[in-house]
DNA sequence: AAATTTTATGAAAACGTTTTCGTAAACACT
DNA sequence: AGTGTTTACGAAAACGTTTTCATAAAATTT
């Protein structure tokens, strides 16, 4: 059923009926009545493809993340889709899998108009955002959330990475740990390189010296990881304390803790940047700094909507931050040294 | 740019053009090689909803879930990406946070074409599915995933609810529990209640009486669940097994036993249907029922795709089934009735 | 009553593809 | 040389909308 034959039914035009249809001032509220009962009757339902290709407008947006089996991302896609539900968007949702040439790749897909806008999360291993940026030069808006480039002028929705991993630090600081040992996530991604100066910095304040060989280079290799963690706790100079860039890290050194006998807090205290549902009911609990992913989605959203809306090629500055918060629980409890505490 | 600006630089006709880009045999390889080249140099990319709208093809996919963030929900969706990719299909992603009219509001949308096939899981309250028939009626095929409706014809994949559930529940017979819980989360779902007749069919083939005040219906309403998992664990005739229908329940319960001091397994042993990253580092480690998700949506993809691209209306009434994984852990150590184990 | 404005409708173009069909030119066969 | 066939291309229609513009009829004004 399309326009032409339910014209055909009501004895009307095509453009009549298609300004009924869009409740047009140029139709009289008799005839909308009847096309619209008419339209019910017989199910009609615009194509999509036809009037996106007339008004070269999509009416979807994508989500470009690393993985979506991954809490913190999946809870972000909640907040978006909570937005675009309203705005009567459909969602599209690409994984890159922590590849940049996935992620390139999707972003040429949606080169032809295929969106309206785009909401992303770089991979791990994007240290520029070309592929991106043509995008906008298209006149497709896209708004980075949490894993952003923090050198492109885009609209952003971050956290207060610095700030949250200078108070972690200094919690495990005031446990009494002297060795905290911090694992990267990424070498490239700003989040956790800025992660890394808040932990560097609060060390700094405490007086404490920088030691290379506990700030762990990790990648997207879950086993090789395991191995940089294994080793990183059997080594001599190993740490009394492990502060996780990801959750994915602090399982890892759960698990590895398991193994080798190591018992959190009292050998060792973890905390972790962490979205996990089963955080306090893990063994040990665990301390986490606990973004808010689904506001952050949302507001993603709603920049996003901003600039499709406005349809302005505005390079607003827009840089939205939403705090994180520290949870403390039992994984980062006693005190390090011995001490009372 | 378009293929009559492509085809004005090349001195060629928008036919010949469109020709050269699909590599039709009408058109002389050299010719094809200058538009080629052009294409590339132009960034020439087609217009999806123009070629939608000829080819009455949308490329696309959906995939109607009740949950993303869901540990099943997410690795059958990775499964799903993993074939649609290689069949260069984009996948729209549609959530109905468990609610029926959501479902219903989905389908519809989709009735119009804009996908050219439907992966669905059903949502707790969905007890008729004619809104998805619908959507086959239409032409638009769909396959049903883990909670599918047992009374339609339509393709599903599927795994071994009845039997893992029986399976488990031996398990804790053999653990010397006597009075198992059961977990509902769903009174209508086909899954759920499979899963209840395993877990009856194995109490009986023990020889003990089913206790209606040991089988809890939980709903959509996470607060009212561990009101009722807590009235169930501080209950006179409480259990000394609990077996949890859903991750989710098992979660509850371990917090339950948290607040009110109840030892697991001492005190008290679960077992749960979960695809938790977590199970093994939880306090005590879960002893899980492992659904293959990855696997089930891969497989899904594949029955859809098989569907899709037979173009055929063919009810064949395929039905994959794909056995899940008791993993046994610490949550059901050692013997309930105090008895050497 | 004539001139003007408003109201309600329809014809047709446009969006950017794909595909059918037609047709010159080139080639092959008697 | 004439006929038939293949090759390589172009014209035009179609997909189903939306929107501009034109135009009758009705309502209003002079």
């Amino acid at each position: 059923m399309n326009l032409k034959q339910l014209s055909k039914e009501l004895g009307l035009s095509i453009s009549s009926v298609s300004k009924a249809l869009s409740n047009s001032p140029e139709i009289s509220e008799a005839t909308k009545k009847k096309v619209l009962s008419k339209a019910k009757e017989f199910n009609y339902l615009a194509n999509p493809f036809a009037s996106n290709l007339r008004n070269k407008k999509s009416k979807t947006i994508a989500v470009i993340i690393p993985e979506i089996a991954n809490n913190f991302f999946s809870l972000a896609i909640n907040g978006v889709e909570s937005y675009a539900q309203r705005k009567n968007y459909h969602v599209l949702i690409y994984q890159t899998h922590e590849d940049l040439q996935k992620e390139v790749s999707v972003a040429k897909h949606l080169m032809n108009g295929r969106v309206d806008g785009v909401i992303i999360s770089i991979s791990r291993q994007t240290y520029n955002t070309e592929h991106l940026e043509a995008l906008e030069h298209k006149g497709i808006p896209v708004v980075y959330f949490d894993r952003v480039n923090e050198n492109n002028h885009s609209p952003k929705v971050i956290t207060n990475d610095y700030e949250s991993a200078f108070l972690g630090t200094e919690h495990l600081l005031q446990k009494g740990c002297k060795k905290i040992a911090f694992l990267s996530f990424s070498k490239l991604l700003f989040i956790s390189t800025n992660r890394l100066k808040g932990y560097s910095d609060a060390l700094k304040k405490a007086g404490i010296k920088k030691d290379a060989s506990l700030i762990v280079q990790c990648d997207n290799d879950k086993i090789a990881n395991k191995k940089l963690i294994h080793k990183l706790l059997t080594s001599a100079g190993k740490p009394d304390a492990v502060f996780a860039c990801v959750e994915e890290l602090a399982i890892s050194t759960y698990e590895i803790c398991e193994e080798i006998n190591i018992k959190i807090p009292k050998n060792i205290k973890v905390i972790s940047f962490s979205n996990l549902q089963t955080a306090s009911i893990l063994r040990p609990s665990l301390t986490s700094i606990t973004q808010p992913a689904y506001e952050m989605g949302r507001e993603a959203a709603e920049m996003l909507f901003n600039l499709i809306d406005k349809n302005v090629h505005n390079n607003l500055q827009a840089e939205m931050l939403l705090p994180s918060t520290l949870i403390i629980r039992n994984s980062t409890k006693g005190n390090s040294s011995g001490f009372a505490g």
